[in-house]
DNA sequence: ATATATCATACTAATTTGCTAGGAATTCTT
DNA sequence: AAGAATTCCTAGCAAATTAGTATGATATAT
């Protein structure tokens, strides 16, 4: 039941990336430095991001990634599901329905869920835009202090 | 984000053993046979449960486990933590505070303690007893239809 | 041209997961 | 007293996953 750095390092990068909404594109090595972890991991990640088509690129000089949507259109769910390739805790609770014969005698399904609907709310209700904005009012507030 | 074998066999037998609470000892070969899983790798679990004080047991033949407590007294969240270790999704935002320089600053930190909230909410509000009772009420159903 | 980027792919070390195996200790039954 | 049934304890191991490194090709601004 852990996250992974997969899915912590993505996120955190995609909320940088909507802190800066509109201010043109940022590097792997920008980001990478930001976080203080290594460019060649997280240009994987964006890579998948990409792929997923929740940034956009430019190659060459002066390139780099922005968001391809609106910072409000863009859930926490949708990113942890192309970094981690789903956000089911187990294969026999999410769409997909796998790995599971006795799904309907299952005494812990209903347990597994309530769970997982609790989870998808977080995910699929928050955007990118609430995080950013959580972040800049919270960078304000230290900043008198 | 995914939740382990240990978690899933360890809350069905504890469910198993709440459905069957007040009717005595069962012995792990019982439980795993139900189960339709390795008898020993469900007798390493229950050990962990025990150490936890989640459940007493009696050695020998005739001998076997049953919950130290009410099924409305033990929550599916301590289950869950003897089992993994913790329930934490990240060190950062559990009980510990571990594994993170700039906790006070990081932009995900929001994200992952609403997130983190919501899944002890459940965790800790839900008894092995409420299982037990959504169990045998379904089961009740599928033997009239 | 050259420096700066993304893009693509392959490899690897460490950790975790999901078991299996073997035997010692205890208690009921006969 | 013997034997069967059971918990208890520990060690080992194969497969999968995680968390990266490494290398080089390709595209683009200056």
């Amino acid at each position: 039941m852990k996250l992974s750095t997969r899915g912590r390092y993505g996120i955190k990068a995609m909320v940088d990336l909507a802190t800066e909404y509109g201010n043109g594109m940022f590097s792997v090595a920008a980001l990478a430095a930001r976080q203080g972890i290594s460019e060649a991991y997280l240009e994987q990640l964006i890579s998948v991001l990409k792929k997923a088509g929740l940034v956009e690129s430019s190659r060459g000089a002066q390139g780099g990634y922005s968001l391809s949507r609106y910072p409000a259109d863009i859930s926490v769910g949708e990113i942890l599901k192309a970094l981690e390739g789903s956000t089911d805790l187990i294969g026999c609770v999410g769409s997909k329905r796998v790995n599971c014969e006795n799904a309907c005698t299952c005494s812990a399904r209903p347990l597994w869920l309530k769970l997982q609907g609790r989870i998808n709310d977080v995910l699929n209700t928050t955007t990118l835009a609430d995080m950013a904005d959580d972040y800049i009012t919270q960078q304000n507030r230290s900043d008198k202090a």
